[in-house]
DNA sequence: TACTAATATAGCCATATGGCTATTTCAATA
DNA sequence: TATTGAAATAGCCATATGGCTATATTAGTA
Protein backbone atom coordinates (compact mmCIF):
# COMPACT_ATOMS: atom_id res chain seq x y z
CA UNK A 1 0.00 0.00 0.00
CA UNK A 2 1.01 3.42 -0.67
CA UNK A 3 3.03 4.96 2.36
CA UNK A 4 0.41 7.98 2.98
CA UNK A 5 -2.13 5.75 2.38
CA UNK A 6 -1.16 3.85 4.73
CA UNK A 7 -0.98 6.34 7.29
CA UNK A 8 -4.28 7.42 6.27
CA UNK A 9 -5.88 4.37 7.30
CA UNK A 10 -4.23 4.12 10.37
CA UNK A 11 -4.92 7.36 11.25
CA UNK A 12 -9.05 5.70 10.55
CA UNK A 13 -8.35 3.53 12.76
CA UNK A 14 -6.73 5.14 15.93
CA UNK A 15 -9.13 6.06 17.21
CA UNK A 16 -11.90 3.71 20.00
CA UNK A 17 -15.17 4.23 18.36
CA UNK A 18 -14.02 3.79 14.65
CA UNK A 19 -11.88 0.97 15.83
CA UNK A 20 -14.70 -0.94 17.80
CA UNK A 21 -16.77 0.26 14.47
CA UNK A 22 -14.53 -2.00 12.21
CA UNK A 23 -14.35 -4.87 15.28
CA UNK A 24 -18.23 -4.82 15.22
CA UNK A 25 -18.14 -5.29 11.60
CA UNK A 26 -16.14 -7.75 11.70
CA UNK A 27 -18.76 -10.13 12.78
CA UNK A 28 -21.74 -8.79 11.25
CA UNK A 29 -23.03 -6.03 8.94
CA UNK A 30 -24.15 -2.68 10.88
CA UNK A 31 -26.38 -0.11 9.51
CA UNK A 32 -25.73 3.60 11.78
CA UNK A 33 -29.26 3.13 13.59
CA UNK A 34 -27.57 0.14 15.05
CA UNK A 35 -24.10 1.55 15.77
CA UNK A 36 -26.36 5.04 17.60
CA UNK A 37 -27.16 2.97 20.80
CA UNK A 38 -24.08 1.02 20.42
CA UNK A 39 -22.22 3.78 21.16
CA UNK A 40 -24.62 6.46 22.79
CA UNK A 41 -23.37 8.88 20.34
CA UNK A 42 -24.98 10.88 18.04
CA UNK A 43 -26.46 9.58 14.53
CA UNK A 44 -24.58 12.62 12.49
CA UNK A 45 -21.59 11.61 14.82
CA UNK A 46 -21.64 8.09 13.26
CA UNK A 47 -22.43 8.72 10.12
CA UNK A 48 -18.81 10.91 10.39
CA UNK A 49 -17.23 8.27 11.06
CA UNK A 50 -18.28 5.89 8.70
CA UNK A 51 -17.35 8.52 5.96
CA UNK A 52 -13.64 8.65 6.93
CA UNK A 53 -13.89 4.40 7.41
CA UNK A 54 -14.85 4.64 3.88
CA UNK A 55 -12.96 7.71 2.36
CA UNK A 56 -10.01 4.88 3.34
CA UNK A 57 -11.61 1.78 1.96
CA UNK A 58 -11.83 -0.17 5.32
CA UNK A 59 -15.82 -0.13 4.79
CA UNK A 60 -18.30 -0.42 1.83
CA UNK A 61 -21.91 0.57 1.86
CA UNK A 62 -24.82 -0.70 0.23
CA UNK A 63 -28.28 0.59 1.02
CA UNK A 64 -31.25 -2.40 1.45
CA UNK A 65 -34.33 -0.01 2.01
CA UNK A 66 -34.12 2.85 4.02
CA UNK A 67 -30.79 1.59 5.72
CA UNK A 68 -27.53 1.57 4.34
CA UNK A 69 -25.34 -1.01 5.46
CA UNK A 70 -21.97 -1.28 6.01
CA UNK A 71 -19.52 -4.07 5.82
CA UNK A 72 -15.64 -4.33 6.41
CA UNK A 73 -13.40 -4.49 3.68
CA UNK A 74 -11.26 -7.43 4.97
CA UNK A 75 -8.47 -7.36 2.17
CA UNK A 76 -7.53 -3.68 3.17
CA UNK A 77 -7.36 -4.37 6.61
CA UNK A 78 -5.20 -6.99 5.99
CA UNK A 79 -3.42 -4.90 3.52
CA UNK A 80 -2.70 -2.86 5.89
CA UNK A 81 -1.03 -5.34 8.82
CA UNK A 82 0.79 -6.65 6.04
CA UNK A 83 2.22 -3.33 5.14
CA UNK A 84 3.19 -2.41 9.04
CA UNK A 85 5.35 -5.88 8.30
CA UNK A 86 6.92 -4.74 5.43
CA UNK A 87 7.63 -0.75 5.73
CA UNK A 88 9.27 0.70 2.93
CA UNK A 89 13.13 0.91 2.59
CA UNK A 90 14.52 3.78 2.65
CA UNK A 91 17.98 3.29 3.19
CA UNK A 92 18.42 5.91 0.09
CA UNK A 93 17.59 8.58 3.30
CA UNK A 94 20.65 7.08 5.10
CA UNK A 95 23.24 7.64 1.81
CA UNK A 96 21.71 10.80 2.17
CA UNK A 97 22.77 11.32 5.52
CA UNK A 98 26.06 9.70 4.90
CA UNK A 99 26.56 11.99 2.19
CA UNK A 100 26.22 14.81 4.13
CA UNK A 101 28.22 13.70 7.05
CA UNK A 102 25.59 13.68 9.13
CA UNK A 103 25.59 9.61 10.74
CA UNK A 104 26.05 9.04 13.30
CA UNK A 105 28.40 6.62 13.84
CA UNK A 106 29.18 5.87 18.06
CA UNK A 107 30.84 3.42 19.52
CA UNK B 1 -3.43 -6.23 23.05
CA UNK B 2 -5.60 -3.93 25.20
CA UNK B 3 -7.91 -2.59 22.92
CA UNK B 4 -7.75 1.05 23.78
CA UNK B 5 -4.17 0.84 23.95
CA UNK B 6 -4.28 -0.34 20.37
CA UNK B 7 -6.19 2.42 18.98
CA UNK B 8 -3.60 4.52 20.92
CA UNK B 9 -0.85 2.75 19.34
CA UNK B 10 -2.83 3.08 15.66
CA UNK B 11 -3.13 7.07 16.61
CA UNK B 12 0.47 7.22 17.24
CA UNK B 13 0.91 5.30 13.99
CA UNK B 14 -1.21 7.20 12.02
CA UNK B 15 0.92 10.48 11.04
CA UNK B 16 3.28 10.18 7.66
CA UNK B 17 6.18 11.76 10.29
CA UNK B 18 6.18 8.90 12.92
CA UNK B 19 5.13 6.28 10.45
CA UNK B 20 8.22 7.20 8.91
CA UNK B 21 10.50 7.19 11.52
CA UNK B 22 9.37 3.84 12.41
CA UNK B 23 10.38 2.74 8.95
CA UNK B 24 13.80 4.25 9.52
CA UNK B 25 13.89 2.70 12.65
CA UNK B 26 13.38 -1.12 11.03
CA UNK B 27 16.56 -0.36 9.55
CA UNK B 28 18.75 0.94 11.76
CA UNK B 29 18.77 3.05 15.08
CA UNK B 30 18.57 7.14 15.22
CA UNK B 31 19.14 9.52 17.04
CA UNK B 32 17.16 12.99 17.17
CA UNK B 33 19.85 14.52 15.34
CA UNK B 34 20.22 12.12 12.75
CA UNK B 35 16.15 12.29 12.07
CA UNK B 36 16.23 16.26 11.90
CA UNK B 37 18.16 16.46 8.14
CA UNK B 38 16.21 14.13 6.76
CA UNK B 39 12.66 15.28 8.02
CA UNK B 40 13.16 18.77 7.84
CA UNK B 41 11.94 19.94 10.88
CA UNK B 42 13.06 21.09 13.82
CA UNK B 43 14.48 19.01 17.12
CA UNK B 44 11.93 19.69 19.29
CA UNK B 45 8.97 18.14 16.84
CA UNK B 46 11.55 15.12 16.46
CA UNK B 47 11.73 14.66 20.25
CA UNK B 48 7.38 15.39 20.71
CA UNK B 49 7.28 12.57 17.60
CA UNK B 50 9.74 10.39 20.10
CA UNK B 51 8.18 10.61 22.97
CA UNK B 52 4.43 9.78 21.36
CA UNK B 53 6.49 6.51 20.15
CA UNK B 54 7.94 5.65 23.26
CA UNK B 55 4.16 6.34 25.17
CA UNK B 56 2.53 3.38 22.83
CA UNK B 57 5.96 1.70 23.54
CA UNK B 58 7.11 1.10 19.35
CA UNK B 59 10.22 2.57 20.48
CA UNK B 60 13.20 2.59 23.13
CA UNK B 61 16.08 4.57 23.50
CA UNK B 62 19.42 4.30 25.02
CA UNK B 63 22.12 6.93 25.67
CA UNK B 64 25.18 6.61 24.03
CA UNK B 65 27.29 9.40 25.30
CA UNK B 66 25.56 12.76 24.26
CA UNK B 67 23.43 11.13 22.07
CA UNK B 68 20.54 9.22 22.25
CA UNK B 69 19.54 6.40 20.14
CA UNK B 70 15.87 5.09 19.72
CA UNK B 71 15.49 1.59 18.66
CA UNK B 72 11.81 0.24 17.19
CA UNK B 73 10.53 -2.12 19.42
CA UNK B 74 9.31 -5.13 16.45
CA UNK B 75 7.57 -6.93 19.42
CA UNK B 76 4.99 -4.50 19.37
CA UNK B 77 5.05 -3.35 15.52
CA UNK B 78 4.22 -7.04 14.97
CA UNK B 79 1.65 -7.28 18.31
CA UNK B 80 -0.21 -4.04 16.40
CA UNK B 81 -0.05 -6.05 12.90
CA UNK B 82 -1.47 -9.25 15.10
CA UNK B 83 -4.18 -7.38 16.90
CA UNK B 84 -5.77 -6.14 13.84
CA UNK B 85 -6.30 -9.17 12.27
CA UNK B 86 -7.93 -10.79 15.80
CA UNK B 87 -10.19 -7.94 16.72
CA UNK B 88 -12.20 -8.58 19.78
CA UNK B 89 -15.61 -10.09 19.67
CA UNK B 90 -18.41 -7.56 20.24
CA UNK B 91 -21.44 -10.32 19.99
CA UNK B 92 -22.32 -9.00 24.07
CA UNK B 93 -23.23 -5.65 21.64
CA UNK B 94 -25.07 -7.33 19.40
CA UNK B 95 -26.81 -9.65 21.82
CA UNK B 96 -27.40 -6.46 24.14
CA UNK B 97 -29.20 -4.65 20.72
CA UNK B 98 -31.24 -7.93 20.16
CA UNK B 99 -32.88 -7.84 23.59
CA UNK B 100 -33.88 -3.97 23.46
CA UNK B 101 -35.35 -5.09 19.56
CA UNK B 102 -33.04 -2.87 17.90
CA UNK B 103 -31.18 -5.33 15.64
CA UNK B 104 -32.44 -4.16 11.82
CA UNK B 105 -32.66 -7.54 10.14
CA UNK B 106 -33.46 -6.94 6.51
CA UNK B 107 -34.46 -8.80 3.54
C1' DT C 1 -49.21 13.42 -2.25
C1' DA C 2 -48.14 13.81 2.60
C1' DC C 3 -45.65 11.74 6.38
C1' DT C 4 -42.25 9.01 8.74
C1' DA C 5 -37.73 6.87 9.36
C1' DA C 6 -32.84 6.45 8.15
C1' DT C 7 -28.91 8.73 6.68
C1' DA C 8 -26.00 12.56 5.12
C1' DT C 9 -24.49 17.25 5.24
C1' DA C 10 -23.58 21.89 7.22
C1' DG C 11 -21.90 24.38 10.59
C1' DC C 12 -20.70 25.27 15.63
C1' DC C 13 -17.54 24.46 19.58
C1' DA C 14 -14.01 22.64 22.76
C1' DT C 15 -10.00 19.93 22.65
C1' DA C 16 -6.08 17.64 20.44
C1' DT C 17 -2.33 17.92 17.31
C1' DG C 18 1.88 19.12 14.88
C1' DG C 19 4.59 22.68 13.81
C1' DC C 20 7.53 26.55 15.86
C1' DT C 21 10.96 29.38 19.21
C1' DA C 22 13.00 29.82 23.70
C1' DT C 23 14.82 27.54 27.45
C1' DT C 24 16.44 23.76 30.36
C1' DT C 25 18.92 19.55 31.20
C1' DC C 26 22.66 16.48 30.66
C1' DA C 27 27.07 14.57 28.93
C1' DA C 28 31.53 15.43 26.94
C1' DT C 29 35.43 18.29 26.73
C1' DA C 30 38.57 22.50 26.56
C1' DT D 1 34.94 25.24 35.77
C1' DA D 2 33.14 27.05 31.48
C1' DT D 3 31.71 25.78 27.09
C1' DT D 4 29.70 23.12 23.59
C1' DG D 5 26.35 19.94 21.54
C1' DA D 6 22.30 16.77 21.90
C1' DA D 7 17.88 16.16 23.55
C1' DA D 8 13.81 17.35 26.36
C1' DT D 9 10.44 20.55 28.02
C1' DA D 10 7.44 24.70 28.05
C1' DG D 11 4.53 27.39 25.81
C1' DC D 12 2.60 29.60 21.49
C1' DC D 13 -0.28 29.17 17.25
C1' DA D 14 -2.96 27.46 13.29
C1' DT D 15 -5.36 23.49 11.89
C1' DA D 16 -7.67 19.06 12.56
C1' DT D 17 -10.83 16.35 15.15
C1' DG D 18 -14.88 14.48 17.40
C1' DG D 19 -18.73 15.71 19.60
C1' DC D 20 -23.21 18.38 19.01
C1' DT D 21 -27.84 20.53 16.80
C1' DA D 22 -30.32 21.81 12.77
C1' DT D 23 -31.40 20.75 8.25
C1' DA D 24 -31.42 18.30 3.85
C1' DT D 25 -32.02 14.06 1.31
C1' DT D 26 -33.83 9.66 0.25
C1' DA D 27 -36.84 5.53 0.60
C1' DG D 28 -40.94 3.42 2.20
C1' DT D 29 -45.77 3.92 3.40
C1' DA D 30 -50.48 5.86 4.64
Amino acid sequence: MEFNKLADALKALGDPTRLKIIALLNMRDCCVCELVPIFGISQPSISKHMSRLKNVDLVTEKRKGQWVFYSLNRQQLEDIGFSLNHLPDFSLEFNELEKQGLLVTCE
